[in-house]
DNA sequence: CCACTATGCAACATAATGTATCATAAGAGA
DNA sequence: TCTCTTATGATACATTATGTTGCATAGTGG
């Protein structure tokens, strides 16, 4: 029952969308308007008008586009050190060169007022929780971890201070932090 | 050099930086205009305009407000995990509790845009993270932590999960949670 | 009581929002 | 190709927000 559609619907949205994303990301949803949107894409605020009755609804689309459930494939490199490492690493190359690294602290903020964001940005962050598990399954399978480590919370130590030192303290993420948060973690039971 | 003024000044000022607080705790900042703060407060736009030339001051200072440097005031409960357990549960009460709890969120999106945001985040994140560092001294003092422990690197490790289940994850902080990750981080040397 | 000034009120220009109408241009189907 | 359909753009309009100014009033300090 897939409907047939006039192509420049999904012309229009996208780059709506796209303009949304980068005013987002530049000057904060402060900044999201029809009037600014429209600015920057050339379509005609009417236009956007038919598209999303009110502006919370487009900049929901636009986080929605942005927070897209990732693809979950993963393959461990040996051993827990380097998978947590390599998680690690990837999380920080993605807040700082993302959409949704900018648009993270953005969302967190719309999250903390409006329910249907909240759910957008805990389903979407769920979810990437529940993709690295494999690393924990694998760790505990090999003896690395304990059989009763919880997989959620021992994933949450290794991310969430990548998060606290960016978005929050403004600490550096270097090679040499994340040797030693690695040893830290992956040390708990020597 | 104290100034002696007129204390209409600060009567006005206070009222509508309250005022501001409370917007941004309920609506966000997109919601906070001279227009709503003068309907909250019944101070007249013109003499809002007088204190603040434009909106990002004002929330600034609103900002500024919340965010002032906490007082430290630290007592050792006698071991770190007991000490760690009160930071914990401070953190998370102040959370659900207090004004910084609420607009922590929306401080966090404008610190991602504005840099006299970003200092101010920065710098009462940093004196916070500064103010809970005897924990960290005195647990290795009495050897419950190795000497080259970076207080830093774990507080942030105690207090980073905190922010990222409660702003990110949406996970609970119950009791449970809080027991069991103490004792994960308090047994690292065990 | 007087001088000072912070505030409130009104008026104004400008810009943004939200809605509606109409002409045009692009796509879909025969 | 021709016709029907519809997404878009342009325009107009009422409403609301922004930013500024001038003036009257009322509270403060001396």
């Amino acid at each position: 029952m897939i409907e047939k559609q006039d192509p420049r619907i999904a012309v229009t949205r996208h780059k709506a969308l796209m303009s949304a994303i980068e005013l987002i990301k530049e000057k904060g949803i402060r900044e999201v308007t029809y009037q600014s949107v429209s600015a920057r894409t050339g379509i005609s605020r009417s236009t956007l008008y038919r598209h999303w009755p009110d502006i919370n609804s487009l900049l929901l689309e636009a986080f929605e586009t942005v927070a897209a459930p990732p693809s979950s494939n993963f393959s461990s490199l040996g051993s827990l050190k380097a998978d947590v490492e390599h998680l690690i690493m990837g999380l920080i190359y993605a807040l700082d060169n993302t959409d949704w690294g900018f648009v993270a602290p953005q969302l967190i903020a719309a999250a903390a007022i409006d329910p249907k964001m909240r759910k957008l940005l805990q389903e979407f962050i769920l979810q990437r929780l529940k993709n690295s598990e494999p690393i924990v399954t694998a760790a505990i399978e090999s003896g690395e971890l304990d059989h009763d480590t919880n997989p959620t919370d021992f994933l949450i130590l290794v991310v969430s201070p990548v998060f606290y030192r960016k978005l929050m303290a403004g600490l550096p993420l270097d090679t040499d932090w994340v040797e030693s948060h690695v040893n830290a973690l992956c040390n708990l039971n020597d």
